[in-house]
DNA sequence: CTCATTTGACCGAT
DNA sequence: ATCGGTCAAATGAG
């Protein structure tokens, strides 16, 4: 039913709106880079999170023209700049039913970020420990664990805790994948720049109760703490772009979220670059 | 009984 | 062949 839509003239409509939410992202970016300096000291012009924001902004916006320029009736073909990881899994479990272990795809490195501390800390999400694995060259196992809710909502975050240090103890915990699960996580993530002039602050708010605040990248942070440490995933959909609300376009950007916090908080465009997906052609 | 963890096996990547 | 990531049966905790 939703490829008759685009069928019978939707499609005109969708394009028209995707081209103006593209459009409205690039005015965005401008203004951004005109009042940079208000954001930071450092000579630098627009928060890194926000450029990230916006570059994921406009690839979501071209990914979607050019997949509908590619699919006209959204049948026959698959998405072309997101590789499908999903079909291969499905592939595998659905066709063949599970009599051997092991038929997976193994991920592939992709969007990893690494976090050190003291104790393998609570980050606001429930993970269940599916193995651990004795690594060549290092005197401590290494711990592998998926979010809680992969099995009920196939959520694909996954990280790896190792023990780097003896004493003092020292664990380095390596998220890859992203949140896709919508129940239980940190409820709001705020990213505070203070400068002189004025703040800008993410706030992804979730409806949710909220546990204990904690570092980067997962709740309330400060600008300067997290950006040499943290690099984050792209997000999987594109839905967490419906709560975007710009409450004063010189001072404070609030963005809403239903979806996990780090996984807008900063976004990577991986195989696209900026000004390619600012000049992609659209049709 | 249910659910999480442990742990050896399996498999993909190199 | 080796290493590392994942699976899933066995086991344990509540």
């Amino acid at each position: 039913m939703e490829n008759e839509n685009l069928a019978h003239g939707g499609r005109g409509k969708v394009v028209d709106e995707l081209l103006r939410g593209r459009e409205l992202a690039n005015k965005l970016r401008n203004i951004l880079n005109e009042s940079g300096d208000i954001y930071n000291n450092d000579g630098s012009t627009i928060p890194p999170f926000a450029e990230d924001l916006l570059k994921e902004v406009l690839t979501t916006f071209t990914n979607s023209l050019l997949f509908l320029n590619n699919n006209p009736t959204s049948e026959g073909s698959d998405m072309q700049l997101t590789k499908s990881e999903d079909s291969l899994e499905s592939n595998c479990k659905s066709s063949i039913v599970k009599e051997r272990r092991g038929c997976y795809k193994r991920r592939k490195i992709s969007q990893t970020w690494e976090k050190e501390s003291e104790q393998p800390e609570e980050d606001g999400h429930q993970w269940r420990k599916y193995g651990q694995k004795k690594i060549l060259h290092t005197d401590f196992p290494r711990n592998y664990y998926r979010c809680t809710h992969k099995n009920d909502q196939g959520c694909k975050a996954i990280k790896q805790v190792q023990r780097i240090q003896e004493d003092p103890p020292l664990h380095r915990t390596t998220y890859s994948g992203h949140h896709t699960c919508r129940i239980l996580q940190n409820p709001e993530i705020i990213v505070d720049y203070p400068t002189d002039h004025s703040s800008m602050f993410l706030s992804f708010d979730n409806s949710f109760p909220t546990p204990a605040k904690q570092d980067c990248p997962f709740l309330s942070v400060k600008k300067e703490e997290c950006k040499e440490e943290v690099v984050h995933p792209p997000p999987s959909s594109n839905d967490y772009l419906s709560g975007l609300t710009f409450d004063d376009p010189e001072k404070d950007v609030t963005l809403s979220s239903t979806l996990d916090s780090h996984d807008h908080l900063g976004v990577h465009i991986s195989d696209i670059m900026y000004d390619d997906v600012l000049n992609w052609p659209l049709s």
